[in-house]
DNA sequence: GTAGTTATTGAGATTCAGTATCAATTGAGA
DNA sequence: TCTCAATTGATACTGAATCTCAATAACTAC
């Protein structure tokens, strides 16, 4: 159940478990993720969608995030990317370069977390973690 | 010198040694940068500071970041923030209530790094850490 | 101090990501 | 099949940030 993938019709079932009405739309959002085997921007996605409008991508984008069907996550400079979600409770690591994103879980993170528990006067709500990296492909082709 | 006070005259040092002007915009931004406590936005800075061109506040606030001396996160929701940078290697604490930013060193983080180093395949360059709370004050003031 | 070069500034236009509007359409339960 | 609320999409809009380019002001050299 860790690494189920995160197939078409799991996206299609979240969606409806949400309440949520299954439309034309939707189903092609779903699938054209299902395609992709990296990060995207909301905007190459939706110019790939001919039949679908950009609103739509966004709204239905936001509702799979909701979902967690994918995971929305930034570059270092900002830039937004999705990328759909395998792995339960995850971080990322996306390459800078061809924008591939692996997921890892890392218990250390969480251990983190409980450190900074006792240390933080406060309730955490939530953490980010991005690494960044240049993955092996994109080293070999850069030079070399 | 990992706790030096990130001064008005460190950040203008640093503008100077990387070779750049020093203008009364530019004083103006880091002495109100200064005055901060919390983080804050870039428009909430351009916005008070009357004398200052927009545009400047921006060109600026890259600058400082570039020179270490402030720190550009976001919250949850992707709504970027700076925060006056005072310690050497750090990650972010956020409250999503009040924008206070706490910085904190955390040797764990870096073993997630080192962990993750003998999985990736490829070159780690960067990474990125923000723990969202509700801080200590906006915990009494909503609603004890 | 003055002059000259060159970085910097600012108003406004532009981009880019994302959201709001609202009439027309359509999914799905009855 | 009918009905009605959810959804769609064209378009306008917002917010963050960048670009343009003529005018201005810092440094440097004298």
């Amino acid at each position: 159940m860790t690494t189920a993938p995160a197939s078409q019709f799991d996206a299609i079932a979240a969606l409806e478990d949400a309440g949520l009405r299954i439309t034309g739309q939707r189903r092609q959002v779903v699938a054209a993720i299902d395609r992709k085997d990296a990060g995207f921007t909301a905007e190459a996605l939706a110019s790939e969608l001919d039949g679908v409008g950009r609103a739509t991508v966004y709204r239905t984008l936001k509702l799979l995030v909701e979902a967690d069907v994918i995971c929305k996550l930034a570059l270092p400079d900002g830039t937004p990317m999705y990328s759909p979600s395998r792995v339960e409770h995850h971080h990322h690591s996306v390459c800078t370069s061809c924008g591939a994103v692996e997921e890892f879980r890392d218990s250390t993170v969480e251990r983190v977390l409980r450190s900074l528990n006792r240390e933080i006067e406060g309730e955490i709500i939530g953490h980010r973690m991005e690494v960044f990296i240049r993955c092996r492909a994109c080293l070999i082709s850069t030079d070399e």
